[in-house]
Parts: structure tokens; sequence; C-alpha cells
DNA sequence: TTGTACGCGTTATCAT
DNA sequence: ATGATAACGCGTACAA
């Protein structure tokens, strides 16, 4: 920072008020004449006089900054979220600062303990897959700290949240593939700890047992959420002797990965095999054939939990529920299912 | 933020010791005893308390944070870069605000002002396609705030910038075309305002004049970033009378944009049409025939940027040379192209 | 080795 | 309608 910046000292000492005069001139206060707050607001438009928003903040006792954690910005549901939440943040002026845990709990844990001490207004967090101690969440509780979970929760905090209907989406999808004819139905998940992508197979079991279909371990699928991991799940997947003839998976980036081992083992998709996927990332509908996903609202995610985290934020402390918000997501089909 | 935060007085009070030795202790201060080191921290550790990095930064003058202004975080490269820079920050204790400017030119200086006034340590910018005043940044470096540019730079301002050779890798995917027997080459581009637009624009240029093609203003086409107008351009150009043979494309998204026209127009790719995309996104390689692409080193652009703005925020402001970080790409070869 | 006193830039409280 | 003063929580020059 120049050491010639303006501050509220200056224009005071120019005007020959006090600083409080000019401090209250400058944010409309209505017990300043009128005519002082002409003078004031003209001088500072000239010296081009910007507050400091770190004394400002210091008073306050936080920032006017929320912190957004999320396990990788280059997932595409994330980078929509976090628009979702600019657009609620810009208008209350507050700033976004994001991390990335990359999937990783140390980083995440890490990266709470330094916002806390960044005395940021409130969190938005997405859990890394690797999250089982839930310490650093009961800490920003504890610090009264408002906190809001979306898409990834935690479900051992009392808090408030925004979520997709994993469940019924799942069901809804997996319906969709007895409905069409398949019988040999998989579902090709995350990593056993992550919250949402069980959901979804509780979603897939319920839609198998409505249809009395059995339950085939060998159909259910966990892998890390990385490329090689993903890739030797599928090789397995295919090469079974009794592979199956539909797939609901996690997520595009893993459909992706099961197009890829088809190709290479010149399974036809959809005529035997059928997919689904999950985010509806741009480039599915390109795929030959187009991909079959379900539609996540991401960006209404993020803006519902910016939402309610400044709900909390702006309400005194004491008394509040948390509650639970569940967004709706849309099954889209195209060519990759019969 | 709660009341009951635990501050340097507290832990004063209780060890019966001043505020000054505490803060000293805590930062392991030499000239303090390593007993009274010891005490300090142990009973910091057991009340968990947390320094107030808002008063810190008042102190030092500048927030321990930087400011990071991109078009979208939905471009892949963006997300990418962020990582890299990420990678940087955290090692120096400083977090990442990130700003969307959703290619607005308004927004990219109202993001400025709120930044400048947020006090951070400095800025890394990626300028918005419809940015055509730079006032905004010369008020940064007016203030001796430090200031990286990367990827899409700003010629009129002197200060760093890290960015890949676009003239050459286009140049060089320009060659290729010619090389495997393509006569009309196209190139699909952004806003006339973008420089890297216009620098691969050149590169394109460039080729056709050294094997003596002749230049057809028919085939170069500026659009803007969304899937509207890349819908229509590509609809006009591949309409043409004599629609190309070959396009360079400035991104993969055009690309995509490109590969749906060619498909609802019966065009085959690559036997009637060449295409060459830009950034390698992790969709490219799935694509029939795969997309060809420039692969851009995205990661160590963002990485560099923050070392680089690092190296300005630490050195004494008076004195420093600006330099420009020219990073290489690669042009990747897949089934687009003959 | 430790303590005192002041400053960082702003806002709130209490006067006037 | 305006001013003086303290406070926000920490760091540091100067003392001791």
């Amino acid at each position: 920072m120049n050491d010639r910046t303006i501050k509220l000292k200056d224009i005071a000492r120019i005007l020959s008020v006090s600083e409080s005069t000019v401090s209250r001139a400058l944010r409309d206060h209505p017990r300043i004449s009128l005519a002082t707050r002409k003078r004031v607001k003209t001088l500072a438009e000239q010296l081009d006089y910007m507050p400091n928003q770190v004394a400002r903040n210091l008073q306050n006792r936080h920032m006017n900054a929320i912190g957004v954690v999320v396990p990788k910005l280059s997932y595409y549901l994330y980078a929509q979220a976090i628009s979702g939440m600019e657009e609620v943040a810009e208008q209350l002026g507050y700033n976004i600062i994001i991390c990335q845990t990359n999937e990783s709990a140390e980083r995440e844990q890490a990266i709470v303990q330094e916002l806390l001490s960044t005395r940021i207004a409130g969190f938005i967090i997405s859990l890394s897959s690797a999250t089982v101690n839930f310490e650093h969440f009961a800490k920003i509780k504890g610090r009264k700290v408002p906190l809001v979970f979306f898409n990834r929760e935690c479900e051992d905090i009392h808090t408030d949240r925004v979520i997709i209907d994993n469940f019924g989406v799942a069901q809804k999808a997996v319906e969709h593939l007895i409905n069409s004819g398949c019988k040999r139905i998989a579902y090709f998940g995350g990593p056993m700890e992550v919250q949402i992508s069980n959901r979804r197979l509780e979603g897939y079991t319920a839609a198998l047992a409505a249809h009395h279909f059995p339950l085939n371990s060998d159909y259910i699928v966990h892998t890390e959420f990385n490329p090689e991991s993903a890739y030797q799940a599928a090789d397995h997947l295919l090469r079974l002797p009794q592979p199956p003839d539909a797939i609901l998976a996690f997520s595009d980036q893993f459909a992706y990965t099961l197009y890829r081992k088809a190709r290479e083992l010149g399974i036809a998709i959809p005529s035997e095999l059928s997919l689904i996927g999950f985010n509806n990332e741009p480039a599915t509908s390109l795929l030959l054939p187009a991909l079959s996903t379900v539609d996540q609202p991401a960006y209404a995610m993020g803006k519902t939990a910016a939402e309610i985290l400044f709900q909390q934020i702006q309400r005194p402390k004491d008394y509040y529920r948390a509650q639970t918000k569940i967004l709706q997501s849309q099954l889209v089909l195209r060519g990759s299912t019969l």
C-alpha cells in the first residue's frame, strides 16, 4: 500500500472539520448538514478517497468477505455454483475468498483454520471426499461463525444446507433404465465416504427393489475422483463375465471414462450399454451418442446457499433454526439411453 | 464474530505478562526467553487462540490476500490457472479473492475499485473481452499496488505479464493444416478487442503469407464469447459458397460449436473439414473424431503469475523492471485433422 | 529479557 | 449539526 493514500484525516484537515464529521458525511448520516455532506463528498471524489476496508472490518469484528471451500474449481458444478454466490455477495458488498481442498481432508482443516483467523463473515462449504472427521466444522459453529453446506454436506453438524434431491433423481434415472428394458443395471459411484454418492446409491437400490430386481454387489462400484482409479474400475466392471447393460454414473466425468472403456472393448452405446451421467456438462451433448445426464441447478444452489448464509450473518446470532433446502434436478435423456 | 474470542490481552492477563511479550512469544521473537515462549504458546494452544488477521493487516497496511480477476471461472483455463496461483499463495499464507467479470468492462472496473478499497496486497488480472478503457489499471499502478496480467493482457500498462506464445503456436497450427493439404483455411476468433485472439490471427496470417496463400476476409471470423453468437457465426462461415476446408478456432468451445454445425450440414470431419481448437479441455479427446487442439500451460501460467506478483509484493517498491514471461504451448494432433 | 506507549484508519459514544 | 475521545486487536520503537 502506498504511503500517500488519502485518509479521513486528510479530508478533515483540508476542510477544517473533524474526522467523525467526514466519516459520517461520507456515509450519509442524516444529522450532518446537506451542505457539509456535499463539501466532503466533493473533495473525497476529487482526491479519489477510498475507505480502508481493513480498518472498517476491524471495527465490525469481521471481514466483508465470505469463505467458500470447495473440492475443486475445475468441477463444472462448483464453478457454476460460485457464480450464483457472487451474484448475491456482490450486491451486499462482500468479497468471496475461494479455497480448493483438492479432495484432501487435511487441506480442508487447514483452510478452515486459516479463514477463521482471517475473520471472514461466514463459510459456504462443500466437503472434500476424504473428510471423515468434523471437528473443524464444530469449531466454526463453536465460534458462532455462520456456516452453510452445499452439495456435499455433513449430517453431524447442525447448520443450514442446500442440496439436491440425489435420492429421488437417481431413482428416477434407474427407473427409466428399467422401463427401457435394461436388465443388469450398475451404479458407478464415488468414494464410500461421499454422502451424495451414497444417496444416489440408495435411490438406485430403491428403484431396483421397487421393480423386484436383485441387488448384485458386482454392479455397485466405488472409486476415487481421479481418472486413473475410474479407468481401472471401469475396466473391471465392463469385463465382468456378465457385464452390465446399463450404468448410472456418479458424474459426467465418470461417464466419459465409461465411454472410453466401452469403445476400447467394442461395446456399443446404447444398444449394448445404456449410460446416464450427472451434471450436464457442456460437452455431454456433443458426444456420439450424446450423453443422457442429470442437470443440476448448480447456479441456483450457489445463489441459495449465499442467500441463506447472509440471513445468518445479518440475523441476531442467538436464535435460529437450521434449515435444509432441497433443490430439484432434472433428468435429461439423450442418445446414450434407449 | 463471537465476543468471547480469545485475544492477546486475555493471554497476557492470565500469565501476568504484557501483551507485547505474548505477541512476540507467539511469533518466536528471539529476545523472549524460551521459558516464557513455551508458557505463552502452551496457553495459546489450550485456549485455541487465533491471531486476528484483520488487526494484523491494519498494521501491515495491506491484507494478506491477493485479488484475482478473471472473465469466467467456468472457462477451463482459468480454473486451472487459479490452482497454480493457490499453490504459491498458500505457502506464503495468503488468501485469494477471486472475482469474475463475466466479460463486462463495467464489472471489471467496479471489481478493481472494490479490491483497492479492500487493500489487497496485489492483483492478478486477465482482461474481460469488453475492456477498452484502461484507467482502472492505471489507478492500480498509480497507487503502487502490485499488478500482474496473465493470458489476456493490456499492452498500454507498464507491468509484469505472463502469457503464452499465441502467435507462434497459431502459426504452427496453420502450417500443419497447410502441410496436410488444406487449401481454404479459416480463423474463427473472439471479439476484435481481445489481444490474444488477434495475436493468434497474426500467427494465422503469417503462416498463410509464408506459404503464399491469399488472405480471404470471408475466412476471418470475429464473434462474441457466447454460444449463440458463435453458432450464428459458424452457420455463416460453413454456408459460404466456398466453405473453408480447415478452421483454426480460438477455443475448444468454439470448436464444439463448429462440430455441431458441421454435423447439421453433413460436413465430414476431417475429410471435408479439418478443425483445431485451443485449450485441450478434458472432453476434447472423447469427441468423434477427437479434437486436435492446443494444450496451454494454464497451471504453470497461474503459478508463474503468482510468483512474479509476490516478487513485486516483497520487493522494495521503488525499483523494478516489468518483465514479460512467455510460456510455450503445445499443438496436440488428433482425429479432427488430417 | 520484558514492559510502555503509540500507531494503523475507521466508527461509535458521549458531549456540546 | 459537529467535535473529542475511546475502542477495534495487534505490532513495534523506545525504555527499562
